[in-house]
DNA sequence: ATCAATCAGGACTGCGCTGGTCCTGATACT
DNA sequence: AGTATCAGGACCAGCGCAGTCCTGATTGAT
């Protein structure tokens, strides 16, 4: 549930990756390092460039950067780059689909509060914050009983 | 973005209903009640039954009931109950699909922090407290439509 | 004891969305 | 001028969800 766009995830890891280093990297390039296809990489930076996360250089030599540090991006920002603004609900002002019956409907702004508490949480969690939580098990600290505990499944 | 299943949303309308009177109510009623065809309402209980979050009576003059007051049950525990488990990214245990690439994929556990944050803001919020925000002055009419209508269904 | 009402738990189908690819054009460096 | 790169679409396939329906089990009423 709540299951957010692969490309959001992919948009994250290509941040990630573009963090290291002060040049401008090509998309071909970003793509071989995270092994994505390059097609999916390069569809994921023109969002993320769309929406100000990255700053674009056109023409040879030219390429992606990050527009802020990873510790500037919330995490929310990501999402709402990639898959719209945060709304839970059908319902939701803002989108189209459902809520014919809105007349009978009872759940006309129902979510709100849910959706502002997402959003608080979701601004509280930077990308840097994921870069630290990615970093394998192997050199984190013991953390007892969380994670995947097996890379086998 | 975080688009939950309608299911989910009809799953909170049929709840609150649920809510009014310590009778037992059966599905086609509460269908009716709400404006949602029946198949879908029985779909819903039955996954709400399931869970837990509403008790059932068999037979003759069955039907469903709250099993906790609305003020006990988190919204975060509907989404589980019709969704499945909170988990955002694909790469979270559990999820069967993706992440192919877990050799290179720099992802895993990256989101874990997010679930959380996302997990706890849910576990914050009540269907009390989403029955208080979804009622704006101009709805609060004290459930008109539930009437004789069809006991001829 | 029989009947009828109701829930339980599936299978099944159509539609919409997402992931992924590709093509054409605009821009800027060499 | 030429080439590398981004921009912004169109396009297609696969999958998951919404919604329906069917069969069986349970239980109160007659």
């Amino acid at each position: 549930m709540l299951r957010l766009s692969k490309l959001t995830d992919y948009a994250v890891v290509v941040l990630v990756r573009l963090d290291s280093g002060n040049e401008v990297q090509t998309s071909p390039r970003i793509a071989a390092s995270i092994g994505i296809p390059e097609p999916t990489v390069a569809k994921v930076l023109k969002s993320l460039s769309a929406s100000g996360l990255v700053t674009s250089q056109r023409g040879a030599r030219g390429g992606y950067r990050l527009a802020r540090a990873l510790e500037d991006i919330p995490v929310g920002d990501v999402i709402c780059a990639m898959d719209g603004p945060i709304a839970l609900a059908s319902c939701v002002e803002g989108s189209v689909t459902g809520c014919d019956s809105s007349a009978l409907c009872p759940v006309r702004g129902r979510w709100d509060p849910v959706n502002d508490a997402i959003q608080r949480a979701l601004s509280g969690i930077t990308l840097a914050d994921m870069r630290e939580a990615s970093i394998p098990a192997m050199f984190r600290v013991p953390q007892p009983a969380l994670g995947p505990a097996d890379a086998s499944r």
